[in-house]
DNA sequence: GGAGAGCTTCGAAAAGTTTTCGATAATTGC
DNA sequence: GCAATTATCGAAAACTTTTCGAAGCTCTCC
């Protein structure tokens, strides 16, 4: 813009503008004693020549916060790296922070403490795991001009936050066709949250896929509760124990399909010869089941790497095509889950 | 404390420092080109003359670094969930970040460039999961008076590095010692690198408890290679398919432990009637295997949050007590373990 | 064992920024 | 209309940071 000399000084932009020096540094430092026409004059010419400072790179990088409520499992360790990746390559530091989960109602309308920290923080973004917030907490930060992008919103995705998240009623369906196709016609569901977004997505592909064939899918087929291993234990039980025991396990998490597993094993039935698992996600943990986890995957550390670059982009004022992307899901097919009936052959 | 004249400014610290006005502002802005001394001697001139600079910063929170080399795991987790609980006690914000692992010696005698950015970084303090660093690094960051703690690490720990860990060698034969009360004689070590401390006083407390009853140790009862779950697979594949196979394996950390189930069960083996295993660390993963994993509990949040406090107080100048503090391990019996022949009655 | 390459340390001077203070113009009070 | 007050602005002073070169040191390689 300015190809006179090497660096915009304020110099510069004092000569550009018509007026001192002193005055340029006044309009910077925000001083009384500039006339409003002055100040916008010097304004325009600073923007224009794109005057930066004398540290166009200070010791001080940009901040993003990465945020999570309740505990960091495996899931969030593939989307940290993701963040991490992300990070880096824009030249932005994390901040990891764990916050308090659901603020209890009766503080209705303000927003909760973290979040006033969060604005006082003067982060260049705030990207948050599987969070859920407040209306109040939303305005705090539309107002503070803090962009917000969230991972796998735990609320059904709004118009007004921006969010990342995988094809979850795809992935659902896939999973369930998987097992359809295998000869399962009693197919079990245990997933997170009957409120959580993303487990409410799987449901329904689940229960898309499942009417598409006219399976019939009763009401102690389902189980909702956390994403967690006790989760799956606890639904895996039920389930099992029920006279009419499914042939397969649709679990929301790998997390839970490990719970499932327990559960079978502890009954004395295989995998998968007695019970065929399918988790989602594709943690470290499914991989490390014992068989392998037949699961969908979720693009963990490319989703962390997208909402990054996402909330960078409203940092910079830049436009997003979608305030909610996803990212697509793939079935992974590895053990724990085989053919109905073929393995009745063996057992009995 | 400067009653002479008006303000206090570079020049009164630089005059009575004795340096020049550039020499202060080195210091001031953590520059590199000031030698440690001289960086002292300015810093207590600052603090005497109560120095505040032009305009007093806005008040932004100190930083304390978290880093690792690798990837992050069901270990690190845990750890960084105690750094998360003892910064936000202490009110410093964690900044997380992945450095990439160790320097290659071709450039030995200087400091990596992450180690730069992290000291230009003005961090309060960093602390490192199980890392490793090169001299030039350790001296870089001394010199640049950037406080570091480091969890497990990777080195034996030195006289001049303040790390924080646990009583490897203690957890090590307690974990040996219950297997031998529990019968077993045959007894396989599977662990982390050679080189690594933490490996090497598991290993240590293993041959002291064997030793201890004159049980022998086959050279192939040993397999050292990494603390993950491929090693758990390829050292307990090896050490089963011998021909005469221990019947109790310890694994040097919870991974390993479930690659070793996965190795016995590939080979129809099952656990803990034909084998038996004890892991360590005590991280999620020995919770949701199957059987759950006999295993040493190292106070993982603990370790975390006396990193943090120590780096802090180093950081404000305290002495520490000890520059290496090892926190106690406990034994955690679960199902992996169980007597040998006790199991050998209802298999053959 | 010494020439020289490379690094560290430091300050003088240059460059850049902010504040002070006085000049001038505009506005207000009476 | 005239004095008093206020608003605006810039020159110069005050202050801070960066650049650059000198001096000293270490290490290497004949």
């Amino acid at each position: 813009m300015s190809p006179l000399k090497g660096r915009v000084t304020l110099a510069t932009v004092a000569g550009s503008a018509g007026v001192s020096v002193a005055t340029v540094s006044k309009v910077l430092n925000g001083r009384s004693d500039v006339s409003p026409s002055t100040r916008a004059r010097v304004q325009d010419v600073l923007e224009k020549h794109g005057y930066v400072g004398r540290r166009p790179e200070p010791v001080q990088h940009e901040t993003v916060e990465l945020f999570y409520q309740g505990v960091l499992n495996s899931y969030s360790v593939e989307v940290i790296q993701g963040v991490l990746d992300a990070g880096e390559a824009a030249g932005v530091e994390i901040v990891l922070s764990s916050r308090p989960p659901h603020p209890s109602r009766h503080s209705a309308g303000r927003a909760a403490p973290w979040v006033r920290d969060l604005i006082a923080s003067r982060r260049r973004a705030a990207v948050g795991i599987t969070s859920e917030l407040s209306d109040a907490d939303l305005a705090a930060l539309s107002r503070a001009r803090l962009p917000l992008v969230i991972i796998d919103p735990a609320d059904v995705p709004q118009p007004d936050i921006t969010s990342v998240g995988s094809t979850n009623f795809a992935g659902g369906m896939a999973a369930t066709q998987h097992l359809l196709e295998l000869g399962h016609r009693r197919i079990g569901y245990i997933g997170g949250p009957p409120t959580s977004a993303c487990n409410q997505a799987r449901m329904s592909g689940f229960r898309s896929a499942m009417d598409a064939v006219g399976a019939e899918v009763p009401k102690d087929y389902i189980w909702l509760n956390n994403f967690l291993y006790d989760d799956g234990l606890a639904g895996g039980s039920m389930m099992l124990d029920l006279p009419d025991r499914p042939t397969a396990i649709f679990a929301g998490c790998d997390e839970i399909a490990v719970g499932v597993m327990e559960a079978a094993r502890a009954r004395g039935l295989r995998i998968p010869d007695d019970l065929s698992v399918v988790g989602f996600d594709d943690t470290q943990v499914a991989r490390h089941a014992s068989p392998q986890l037949t699961t969908v995957k979720q693009p963990l550390r490319e989703i962390g790497a997208v909402a990054v670059r996402t909330a960078l982009q409203l940092a910079a004022g830049e436009p997003v095509a979608s305030h909610h992307v996803e990212l697509a899901t793939t079935l992974i097919v590895r053990g724990s889950a085989v053919p109905h009936g073929l393995s009745s052959v063996a057992a009995s």
